[in-house]
Formats: structure tokens, C-alpha cells, sequence
DNA sequence: CAACTATTCAATTAAGTAGTTGATTACTAG
DNA sequence: CTAGTAATCAACTACTTAATTGAATAGTTG
């Protein structure tokens, strides 16, 4: 029966990491994180939360360890504390899509039915790109496009996404994808492509 | 800036599945659960909640998304809603194994010091598989060892793990595994080797 | 239909969590 | 060493959650 107390202390360890990721806040913390090193202040603006809020979120987060800081000068750095952080944040996403009805509910009113932007099925895309009918932007950051990318992408960072759509031929037809069906860098992308 | 809501929303949505795992009984539900459909009845003995607090869990499992039920006669079971769903814990326990420094301790302090039982590199096993040293039993449910296990493993559910070990050459070493480093089977065939 | 069983519901209590505010620490630059 | 900046801490309020208890529902069996 001590195996008990065994198998209640570690379960209780790992309910403090899906704890800290049980907050939408954090989540989108860490989405950001996803992205690269960031300051308190940097997190706190792109959030819309407090500095004080956001430095207390942040903590929670390093108490679990999903993400590390360290301090350069003023300020303090956090980033996440490895790769399989995001496999995680992945997979989470991935069951909140499939399992859980509102999600898609969102997706369709915000994305599919306010814009003429659609999911493409990967095969089409890639035909579509070998006829030349299509431009397809990349707007992860550079380290995530050189990790690997779609055959025929231009990696175009969300800073230079504005400059980049100026030289554009305004009929061509432009497919921009990110990280993952709703990355953070999404919201942004289609935001800016209005 | 209704963007803001969109990501407020979808991030909100998302947290609520992690929500539902953030608390160590309702792991332990799921970990139950993903060896097959159990009854509220006997996920309350096995978990050791009472029974009505065991239903309100399961309940918000399902309401997250993560777990069905279905009635039968005077019975409600309860399975994992899907696959990824087992792909969801397994993320979130490997986060927390290399993340948390005491889930490290933990198993180090019960499983390690313990027993003489001792977690095996891949390569030794099955080597001394093939040197005949040792007896390799596979403690997962019959389904999930057909659908790929260790070369040479038998598989021993643990309901008959008892009744086999009588059997056994009690000078015979014994290597025992199951889902993962720390699936719940775990605890109890240790227990049970003993 | 009366007794029984498995599950859920409703109401309560205790404990924990999110966000705000103002003070405090740690560091930098003039 | 003073003024200013980035982050954290401490204290408080408003919510939320876990677990308990007892009652209610749905289904079964004699």
C-alpha cells in the first residue's frame, strides 16, 4: 500500500505540468515562447496581460518546467525548456481540435467563414504550386524554416510580411501557412493579409 | 482587434482539456482507462475515490473530450475518446520525466533503491533474451501485445501474472514491461513480483 | 411493483487560483 | 549616488475547484 503513495505523488507530479498549461493565458504564453526567447515586458505586451501577471504566469510555468529564463542585464528571458514542450503543446492541440466540438466551431466563424481563406489539403497545394498558380509564404522564423518547409515556400517572417505583400503581384493567388492548423502566427498572418 | 477574441476563445478552449488533466485522480483515471473500457464502479475501487467523486471526475473528462461513455443494462463505461488522446499523456509524462526534477527523485527513491528491479537499456535485454537469461513477460492487456511487443516477450496479463509466476524456475531472472517507463501496470506487477 | 444496484445530481465546505494594486529588489546610466 | 527601468513580491478580492454527504434517477430482478 506504500505503492499507493507512490503512484499518487507522481501522478500529482504530472498534474502540475497539465495544471500549468490549464489556463488559456499560459497557453498562449507558451505559443509565443514557441516562437523564440522573449522578455517579461515583450510577453506581457503581445498578450495584453499585465507585466506583474504576466511574470507571476510565468513563473508557474517555470515551476512546472516547461520553460526556462535567464537575466541579461534589466531584463529577464524566458524560453521554453526543450523540444518536446512543443511536441506537447502539439499534441494538446491536436485533441482539443479533434475531441472538443467548440473548437471547430471557432475555427469555422473566425477563419473559414470571415475570409475567403481555406485549409488546403496538402497534395492540392502542392500541385497548385507546380503550376505556378500560387505564391506560398513561410512566416516562421528562419531557424524553423531552415529546419525543414514546404517544397517551394519563401520564408517570410511576420516583421516583413507588410514590406514582403507590397512587391506582390495583387492577382496572384497567396497561401501562407505556419507551425501548425492554429498556430498563433496564424491570427496575425491572416490579420495582415486583410 | 475581434482577432483577440479568436485567440482568447481558441486558447480558452484549449486550456480546458489541459484543465481536465491538471489534477493527479484524473490522470490516474485516464491511465486506467487506456488499458481498455472500465466501469465508474471499478475505476472508483482501482483509483480508491468514492464512487460519486469518481463519476463528477469522469464527467469533466468527458466534457473536455477526452473520455465517452455508453450505458449498458445498469452499467455506464467509460473509454478514452481516441488515440490521441494516449498520444496526450504520453507527451505530458515524458515532459514531466525530463522536466520536474521530482518525478526523477521519485522514481528513484520507490522503484530503484527499492527493489532489485532495475529499468534496462533496449540493447542488454535483447541480448540476454537471446542468451536464454532471462524471461521476458509482457503485462499489457492481450490486444495491445498483439499489435507489437519485444521479440521473445510472453505475454502475461497481470490478472494471470500470479498464477504464472508458480510456474516459473524460481532462480529464473525476470524482465517485466508494459506501456511505458511509468504506465500504472507498472506499480502494480512489481508489486506482484515481489 | 418492491427491493436492489449503479450512477448521477445538488448542496455544502474547505482549499486553491486569477488578477489587481502598490511596494520592493536588481540593475543601468547619467 | 540618484533617477529610472524591468521584473518580482506581498497582500487582497473575487472566482473556481475538490471532495463529502445525502437524495434522486434509471435500470434490473425476484
Amino acid at each position: 500500500m506504500s505503492n499507493g503513495h507512490f503512484k499518487h505523488d507522481l501522478f500529482t507530479q504530472f498534474a502540475r505540468v497539465a495544471k500549468a498549461m490549464g489556463s488559456g493565458n499560459r497557453l498562449e504564453l507558451l505559443e509565443y515562447l514557441a516562437q523564440g526567447e522573449r522578455s517579461v515586458e515583450a510577453l506581457a505586451r503581445v498578450s495584453g496581460l499585465t507585466v506583474a501577471n504576466t511574470s507571476q504566469h510565468l513563473q508557474q510555468l517555470r515551476q512546472a518546467g516547461l520553460v526556462e529564463s535567464s537575466k541579461v542585464g534589466l531584463k529577464v528571458f524566458y524560453r521554453l525548456s526543450g523540444d518536446d514542450v512543443i511536441g506537447l503543446l502539439d499534441a494538446l492541440r491536436g485533441v482539443a481540435e479533434r475531441r472538443v466540438a467548440d473548437v471547430e466551431k471557432l475555427i469555422n466563424t473566425y477563419l473559414t467563414v470571415k475570409d475567403e481563406l481555406e485549409p488546403l489539403p496538402r497534395q492540392e497545394l502542392l500541385e497548385r504550386v507546380r503550376d505556378g498558380l500560387v505564391t506560398v509564404l513561410d512566416v516562421r522564423p528562419p531557424e524553423e524554416y531552415a529546419a525543414g518547409h514546404v517544397p517551394g515556400a519563401v520564408n517570410v517572417p511576420l516583421s516583413e510580411l507588410e514590406h514582403y505583400l507590397k512587391k506582390l503581384n495583387p492577382e496572384q493567388e497567396v497561401v501562407a501557412y505556419c507551425r501548425g492548423p492554429h498556430c498563433v502566427l496564424a491570427f496575425d498572418a491572416v490579420a495582415c493579409l486583410r
